[in-house]
DNA sequence: TTATAAAATTGTAATCATTACAAACTTGAA
DNA sequence: TTCAAGTTTGTAATGATTACAATTTTATAA
């Protein structure tokens, strides 16, 4: 709570019940969830909260660099309190999300190469979609999303 | 016409004449467009084509290889032609899609690495954002999306 | 404390890309 | 020609996100 009121302070957030709850979930719950997830997880102990206020808190997040939002899922925007780079793998068919480390080399790419150098490069998003270990399924038979 | 033909033929694709023009028009405008600008390109040589039939023929070339699909626009799926290992970078405010080389050590880490070998990988997207050239800006005023 | 303005939250309605679905059409083999 | 499979079409449904105005909370000054 108090840690929490501390590290949304080193964004420049100002505090509020709603925005200290939704940033304490997402720092205790690294899983990228959705506004949903988030949202069915915390209106049980504030009952007045609304799906609104969930959006709101996270745009305002994301552009103070407190959080990132993460494309990976068509179907919505997820969120993650882990700002450090690293790259995401989402499975086609149990949809679970998986932290990947990136070696700096390639990361710095992005930073040091010339070929970028007319960018004003602000974000780096690295996506992998394919199969986790539990869901591997051999090359033929290809059906689900 | 015949070479659009051949093409979608690679990939086991049976030609029509809704998919030949989807595909050509895929294969003559490498600028990511979406369901709606191809729609509005289509539609006034082939009066009777539907929307749907675009989405229909877009999802049948994602899933046959011809054809990958980017998420780096929260709003429209857009789609690219170019199947080869590559970035994209979208600019925050003209909103262009630049394609950008990216090394390939980069791209082995996901198939080389021990880290990921659990996974059956798929696809990567590396998608950048911020500014591009023209729409340069300094830190201080970040007013836009 | 009280008054007042700014900031934050809330609920409802609108938006709009995508998907679902069933009917109509096309194709090609029997 | 017949028929089934494959393809296209139009309309309706879905559902995440945004817009917006009203309400509530917070901060500040009289
Ligand atoms: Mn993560
Ligand atoms: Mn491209
Ligand atoms: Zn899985
Ligand atoms: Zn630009």
């Amino acid at each position: 709570m108090e840690y929490t009121k501390e590290y949304l302070a080193e964004f420049g957030i100002k505090p509020s019940i709603q925005r200290i709850a939704v940033m304490k979930y997402l720092l205790n719950h690294k899983t990228h969830p959705n506004v949903d997830e988030i949202y069915m997880a915390l209106h049980s102990t504030i009952p007045t909260l609304s799906k609104t206020t969930i959006y709101n808190t996270l745009s305002l997040f994301v552009e103070s660099g407190a959080v990132s939002s993460i494309n990976i899922d068509k179907r919505n925007i997820r969120y993650d309190a882990d700002i450090k780079p690293h790259a995401h793998f989402r499975c086609k068919n149990c949809h679970i999300i998986i932290d990947l480390p990136v070696p700096n080399v390639c990361h710095e790419v992005f930073s040091i190469s010339d070929i970028y150098k007319d960018l004003q490069i602000q974000d780096v998003e690295i996506s992998l979609t394919g199969y986790c270990q539990h869901c591997q399924k051999d090359e033929l038979s290809e059906t689900e999303e």
